[in-house]
DNA sequence: AGCGATTTGTACGTATGTATG
DNA sequence: CCATACATACGTACAAATCGC
């Protein structure tokens, strides 16, 4: 229960930072590393305090931002538990179409290939000066009715990690999980903005029906360097996008 | 300086609720009511903690508050001090497009009328039965580049207030600050979605150019209650729409 | 239904660190 | 170097909700 977080502690203690964000940044690792799972009861305030050399000011206010961000949920007399999945906010998916009941439609990707990816001056203000870009590129079939055109960049070292999985895993794993879990990469803020393609670049592309709109996607560390950046096309259809955003008060 | 505080606070006060909320609820009140201008200096932690019957920590907390959510800025050793506007988070505007820089285009909003809501299946499963539902209309000029047509539903009882207001102020008003800010309606989440304005729609409402895009927003408080259900309609146009998810760290 | 143990939520008071002027 | 003021941290106390007996 608690070994979870000793380690964790101690390197992010390391960073010299207040006590209070080096206790939260471990509780987030231990959630996010698979070590707590959702729904699963978190150390009282008084063990904490008993177990760490922090007071019980101190725990709470690290458990206080927890609950501001959603990731913890707290009840007097009952504990505090990792929040369940479903009253986290966006999960990974930047791309989820709503079926007309409103639930979130299937999606089955299909991996088409990766290769370097042609010079863009894009890159240097993303992922700074000489940093080797990796495009992976996917088409993501939505429950079968259109086909979302994934191109997903990302810096040459952490391509490699995922480039090395079996097929069927890079098909269908989240990269934006896998990054998180894995890697232990956090990513604490994402970026998206929503356009109309411009013809050329549908036409380069060989996709075919119409006005695409297109979807780019930005994730960060808390340090605010890019993790990767994407882009997915996507063909006019009947269907409703899905944007969550969970704010403070 | 501090006068501006002490109605606020036994009105705040009185509605049972913690004393660092009822204070920060004060504050914000002292600020959004023009008391306490932008740029201006706060009371310290020492004054306020002397002057009113509260504890320092308590005080802490309320600031430490207001400070996340980007309405008061502090400096060691300067002081605390009302955000200057533009440094106020992100202002929640649903409906943001960026210019060619990445800076947020100006957006010029008119306002058209409001009437009693049409029925509408969706109002029940949005509202709860029988709630009585206002619609505000507006166009939002962004950059004089392009026209949103926004309609804005809410609860008869909420649209009150709104409406009262003097035009100039309804005009401009962001919606989702003024109902947290002037009626304590906390926002904890949004819901947006994307698809393609059907046909029949922009025909019905009589906009011009083609294929619009709808954007549909809706605001649950904490208790995950509809606070109001706004629709977009974007017309064809070149720039980005920004959302950001503004995240767990 | 009552009672006590547990656990979070709020509040107080104090002490020390650190940046500003 | 000193006074000011915010930032962090500690320890304590009590209220309020929950759970098991």
């Amino acid at each position: 229960m608690i070994e979870a977080i000793w380690a964790r502690l101690a390197d992010a203690q390391s960073g010299q930072r207040p006590k209070y964000q080096a206790l939260r940044a471990a509780i987030v690792g231990a959630i996010s590393g698979g070590d707590w799972m959702p729904g699963e009861r978190l150390p009282t305030e008084a063990e904490l305090a008993q177990l760490l050399p922090y007071s019980l000011g101190t725990i709470q206010k690290a458990y206080g931002e927890l609950v501001k961000s959603g990731l913890v949920v707290r009840a007097r007399g009952r504990g505090s538990f990792v929040a369940p999945v479903d009253r986290r906010m966006s999960e990974p998916w930047h791309c989820r179409f709503l079926a007309d009941d409103g639930t979130i439609l299937p999606v089955y990707p299909r991996l088409l290939g990766h290769e370097v990816a042609a010079k863009d001056p894009r890159w240097a203000g993303l992922f700074g000066p000489q940093v080797k870009i990796i495009r992976i590129d996917r088409t993501i079939s939505i429950s079968k009715e259109f086909e979302v055109l994934n191109r997903f960049f990302v810096a040459n070292t952490l391509a490699k990690s995922l480039i090395r999985l079996p097929r069927a895993k890079v098909e269908t794993i989240n990269f934006r999980v896998f990054l998180t879990r894995e890697l232990g990469l956090p990513i604490s803020r994402t970026r998206q903005t929503i356009s109309m393609a411009d013809r050329r670049t549908w036409r380069r592309l060989g996709l075919r029906s119409r006005p695409h709109l297109l979807l780019e996607a930005i994730a960060y560390t808390p340090d605010d360097d890019v993790v990767y950046f994407q882009e997915n096309y996507i063909p006019p259809n009947p269907r409703k996008l899905l944007f969550e955003s969970e704010l403070r008060f």
